[in-house]
DNA sequence: AAAGTAAGTGGAAACGTTTCCATTGGGAGG
DNA sequence: CCTCCCAATGGAAACGTTTCCACTTACTTT
């Protein structure tokens, strides 16, 4: 059975014209009894399906959608990709997916072939708003889009969580929770400007708070050696009793690097991530963070572009403030109010003691880590 | 500039005929160097692209890859996804991606959207590889294929882990380490046939080890209620001191639960999983476990597809017994020669690790639990 | 100078659909 | 019995490409 049947063929074992089949199979236009039950039998036959690229060009609409995103090993994007995924999947487009894996080249090309695909729409996240070839590309094309993760600019529609008030609400926490010393950090801090917002809101908001504004750790990659950043920073900053990391995996890195410098999380250190992945909750301690929800972002941008397409009534954004929650976690731990103003050390254990008695709240000596 | 240019546009514009326009764009055949002017500048003027679509009726050729997994959020298909679609990419291949959630239903139906969307292949991994309709139609249609993660049925190719010797090698290692009593943590047992495939290579291996038999503890969703699941399961099998996970989320859901027991990993019990996620490593204690190349099987899958399509020689499966290792951690622990028999309560080795010198010595008592 | 060749070019068919339009036939209304 | 209308149908155009083929022109070769 070489070649796929075409509606020539049915129309030929059916014993009518293409046109009979064409409007048999997609029930547009009338058909006596006769025609259709000989071409639903020629179709049986045949085992016809139509082919959609032949459709597409009559159309002029493929039923596919674009999605670009910076990569999928990294679970938010996952999550949101997948969400996507399922919206658009109900509504019968399927998606085309490309990782750029940060390049901003890969990401220019990637949306030229979509839009040479002749995508009905885009859903992307690119790494700089301001100044994207591709997204520029799409605009002028007036192809419906939908940002996602990027902090949308004066009258584009993005679906992504608040990082700056999110990053505000750490700062908050940690305010009530009495630490006033905190270090910020941050992944790849110059290639993500989503980490530099987050950066930012945090340093705002410590600012008004009165607390001390925050050290800057910048990781570029997540290797296994961390450690060493991580105490060279802690003895430069021996106030500091919190960290903020820019997302959860800097955060869990953090965690087993204090602890391979006998650095207890949380007695000792606490520590807040940002993206709430699922992980997060099945460790010990579990991790404090700011939870977001990837699958709704996604979901939700799917459903801007669907209405753009269709032309009903777009799903509203959520407001900024509900992009995110605070999830509270082993891994924070409010400071005893005596130590708070000044993180000078109290009462000490032997410093060498290895041990860590859950129950004992001591406060680590930094100089001699 | 409301619709897109077409190339009869250019031809137009360019003052000739629209099959001038496509030698030269597509640099097939000859032209003067004054016509090759005229119709640059008139695609420059037009802005114009080509429209894969009506090339893609033309050519029967889509250039276009279908991918179906059950789940991106399951970072080891998100990994091969990745993997395969850079591979894709860079042979100028796009990539249509469905994620089935597990649901023979979807499946079929994504893949007969797929091939009516005449993508070029596809690589796939399915619920079940003997009896999909989604396969099915594939085969018989004729169209490139490769399996991931599937056991390759008599001829058919898959690049996947060996499950079954995987399972093998972590019956050996805990024989090694002297953990004779052991359970099996199987997630979605009865869901997924790799789990299963686990179960039985790590029973056969234990059998011939003549070790116990596994325990099994089979768990439908990796919910919060974990703890009393593995609280009854440790109480009826006193005697395990290992745990087998079927992926490392059970694992590390295990380990979260056993510490809310009292149950100290690895001193009173030792943790295997298995795929080798990422954050496997970051925490603490680091999961032994069985790691695998994602990323290197969905590349693999993607070189075959390719040269079916282009009639090249395929890349060599790789030896069954290189499609993963074991990956040693924090989770598993040698039991002391002594207590192997019954798994009494002894002394110690003293761990060279300071930050477990706090678990004191002791097995744990079942009885109380 | 005639003939042959090669380069350059455009027309038109083909790919698989949908849809407009024209044609047919039959039944109802006058 | 003649008209009119409507249901049923098929032919053909259109969608945007590529490619075959035929045609012109100009140049080389005898």
């Amino acid at each position: 059975m070489g070649q796929a049947a075409t509606i020539k063929d049915v129309a030929q074992r059916a014993g009518c014209g293409v046109a009979t089949v064409s409007r048999v199979l997609n029930s547009t236009g009338p058909a006596s009894e006769k025609m259709r039950k000989k071409v639903f039998a020629a179709v049986k036959e045949l085992d016809f399906h139509f082919s959609e690229v032949g459709r597409s060009l009559q159309s002029s609409t493929t039923r596919t959608i674009g999605c670009v995103v910076p990569s999928i090993e990294n679970p938010v994007y996952a999550d949101a990709v997948q969400g996507a995924q399922e919206v658009f999947l109900d509504a019968g487009y399927q998606m085309l997916l490309v990782c750029t894996n940060y390049n901003a080249e890969m990401e220019t090309h990637a949306i030229r072939t979509l839009i040479a695909k002749q995508v009905d729409g885009i859903i992307l996240t690119v790494g700089d708003v301001h100044n994207s070839e591709g997204l520029n590309l799409i605009r002028s094309r007036q192809i419906p889009y939908s940002l996602m993760y990027n902090t949308a600019p004066e009258g584009q529609i993005s679906w992504a969580v608040d990082d700056h008030a999110a990053a505000a609400r750490v700062a908050d926490v940690f305010y009530e929770n009495n630490h006033i010393h905190t270090g910020f950090l941050g992944l790849n801090f110059f290639n993500s400007d989503r980490s530099r917002q987050r950066f930012e809101g945090f340093s705002e908001r410590c600012a008004y708070r009165q607390m001390a504004l925050p050290a800057l750790l910048e990781v570029h990659e997540d290797g296994n050696d961390f450690t060493p950043h991580l105490s060279t920073f802690l003895k430069q900053h021996p106030k500091i009793t919190g960290i903020f990391a820019s997302n959860d995996y800097g955060a869990l890195a953090a965690i087993r690097s204090a602890h391979q410098l006998s650095i207890d999380v949380p007695h000792d250190l606490s520590i807040i991530g940002f993206d709430g992945i699922k992980v997060g909750q099945m460790i010990e301690p579990t991790l404090a963070t700011i939870a977001t929800a990837p699958r709704a972002l996604g979901a939700g941008a799917s459903q801007t572009i669907l209405s753009m397409i269709d032309g009903t009534k777009p799903p509203d954004l959520p407001r900024k403030d509900q992009t995110f929650s605070f999830r509270a976690g082993g891994s924070l731990m409010p400071l005893s109010a005596e130590s708070k103003d000044d993180g000078k050390v109290t009462a000490f254990p032997p410093s060498n003691d290895p041990t860590h008695k859950k129950a004992k709240s001591k406060r680590r000596d930094h100089n001699e880590i």
